[in-house]
DNA sequence: TGTACATCAGTGAACGCGCGTTCACTGATGTAC
DNA sequence: TGTACATCAGTGAACGCGCGTTCACTGATGTAC
């Protein structure tokens, strides 16, 4: 426990309490939700007194967006990875980022929880107002990686809509425990490798669509830019 | 507000105070969630003493356990009445269920939170313990919805897990104002339509499997039965 | 190189609040005789 | 038909608790001279 204390706590002075209590916030948001989420708890658990949080969060739900905020950028950096890949065309190119995106969701319960929690289930008030652009950043990546592979444009977009619905989907019934996380075809990750392919197979909607252009054995010619570049922050 | 005083309440006693306070649970539910629900703020919409809900459910976890098993049975009736609507083969049927999902999930917002955002970003210490059994009527009637219109047994349960998890997505990234509401291919209902028949169509998996049997004109002779009569429990 | 001082990042005590829950009680209801 | 009484469903006051936040403070750090 008290994550940091002992290793970088140096006396008066924590060190890096900011980093600290976003690795807190983590934790407690996998176990406890974002709304059940505790200020006093995660100050404790970096070792300091419950003021101390005032120094560098404005506020309880600062502290949340910012976990919010860094999750959408993690999770944006491991999709773009997973697309990047080398050496795939289209489909297994998306089959790597959606075993990313399920990935992400179950090794980052906390980051995940802040994210997507807050709006289930509860008007939104604020629809992910400082996440909003993080957000974006996801949404471009995803759009982004469509261009070039089919002329006619709506289609893409919807197609990646569907691809982060089903991912969403699995990842979100999995951790509801409401969905078997073993079985010949219906283990989470099988679930989503089959569902993808079978959308992009059948894509373009009921009655429509030309096939995608490099379903088979297409290799993408240029990389496509990390999206992150625009709102980079590492930490 | 206060939905059911004057109408019913008649003095000292309330009349119906139960099924009061399971709706003004469901409107709290929809406006911050289960988490961030309180027990005392029900009272007071059902006009009664922040004592009075004690007479009724043992505490604020078994209130919500109702809602959420409630939520469970009513959806299970709107997915079998959608089933079940006649003059329609495997694949309207199966679309008419995926609009009723949505539509459910969107008019229902406390049901729907009571039923799923428990599990999410949280540890699922006690995964939906008494609404398992309802979950079980849910799962069992997609199951069967399966059952006649294939010879291999895992690939119908598996496709209904993608359904379900493709509408469970759309859903809740929709409620979290994640997703465009409108749009020419990408508003959520045309989402689900079109990915409901891609899977169909692509049914199967990467590299396998047969099409479904009834895939185009199929008209089912037996209505399957309602999975309600099991638990059934109307209000 | 040493000193004075501004700035920064913590402390710890206290606040107000609202929530879940309990308890002794009281008013209403229905039923046995 | 009327009365006595058991039972039920509420009240209202109080409790303990924990949380978010504030405030005056103090110890550590770094920099100008």
């Amino acid at each position: 426990m008290t994550a940091s204390r002992g290793k970088h706590r140096q006396g008066y002075h924590h060190g890096n309490l900011r980093e600290a209590l976003v690795n807190a916030a983590r934790k407690l948001i996998a176990e406890r939700g974002p709304v059940g989420f505790n200020l006093a708890e995660a100050a404790r658990q970096a070792g300091v007194s419950s003021a101390a949080p005032y120094r560098h969060f404005a506020d309880r739900d600062a502290l949340i967006a910012e976990v919010r905020q860094r999750g959408f950028a993690e999770l944006g950096r491991r999709l773009t990875a997973a697309w990047r890949r080398p050496g795939s065309n289209a489909d297994t190119a998306f089959r790597h980022m959606g075993k990313a995106y399920l990935t992400f969701a179950r090794e980052e319960p906390g980051y995940y929880g802040a994210m997507f929690a807050t709006g289930i289930g509860r008007k939104s008030q604020h629809p992910s107002r400082r996440g909003q652009g993080a957000f974006d950043t996801l949404e471009a990546a995803i759009a982004r990686l469509m261009v070039g592979t089919e002329e006619r444009r709506g289609i893409p977009r919807a197609l990646a809509y569907q691809v982060w619905a089903l991912s969403h989907g699995i990842a979100t019934l999995l951790a509801a425990g409401l969905l078997p996380s073993a079985g010949a075809r219906t283990s989470p990750s099988k679930l989503l490798r089959a569902g993808v392919a079978a959308l992009l197979r059948g894509m373009g909607g009921a009655g429509a669509g030309p096939r995608l252009a490099g379903r088979r054995g297409m290799t993408r010619k240029t990389s496509p830019r990390s999206p992150q570049q625009k709102t980079g922050r590492r930490r």
